[in-house]
DNA sequence: TCTAGTACTATGTATTGTCAAGTACTAAAT
DNA sequence: ATTTAGTACTTGACAATACATAGTACTAGA
């Protein structure tokens, strides 16, 4: 899979996931792996930048399947700030495809 | 704009582009920002990676408006190339908005 | 002669995804 | 009792690509 279409998109997931409800990092690798194709090593930098942003708090919480899970969950500026990304999304993957569209039909 | 939604989203424009006929840089400039916000200092570079790879074969012009242009034609390996990018692209954002959609909803 | 528009090049920087390796816990298989 | 597989997270070096900025140079019109 082209690696550079998912700069910035990865983030925007991200966030709609953690958005849904709370979610440790690993569950949140296989959610965004059966979207878009991605590593272990891509989401958790992810996790942690967007912490740092304030756009996640996080807590921790034993797990009888393995070692103490770190779950995130979403604050008010996350909440504002996946709506800024999915808004600049849409309209970037919309200016795209409708090129695209065109440039197919000739 | 999102900086990071461009990332090898400029490079299938360009080749799309340049597919539809010959064109200079500086046409390609302001092609490109038709569907997107682009900066001249990025496009350049993608002219020049993409011919280093053998996707476009240049060749100088005179205009009676300014400098000598500089034509990029698509070669084969370029028609292939754009045409992987274009399906790769497709797959991508499909999915993207599939769960995009679903998220808003709730 | 100056300015605006056209046209291309070069360089340094920032962002972000990948890879690889390592730590550590639990449960089931040998 | 030991090994293996699955779960869970961290870290650091690396690669790709967009941007900002500056510089060169040509033409035409004020």
């Amino acid at each position: 899979m082209n690696t550079q279409f998912k700069k910035g998109v990865l983030e925007l997931l991200v966030l709609l996931i953690v958005k849904e409800k709370d979610r440790y990092g690993y569950e949140l690798v296989e959610a965004v792996s059966k979207i878009v194709d991605v590593n272990e090593g891509t989401i958790y930098p992810i996790l942690k930048r967007l912490s740092n942003e304030g756009y996640f708090e996080t807590y921790l919480e034993e797990s009888k399947e393995g070692p103490v899970r770190k779950y995130y969950h979403i604050t008010a500026l996350g909440m504002k700030q996946s709506e800024v990304l999915l808004n600049e999304w849409t309209v970037f993957a919309s200016s795209v495809n409708d090129f695209v569209k065109g440039s197919v039909k000739k």
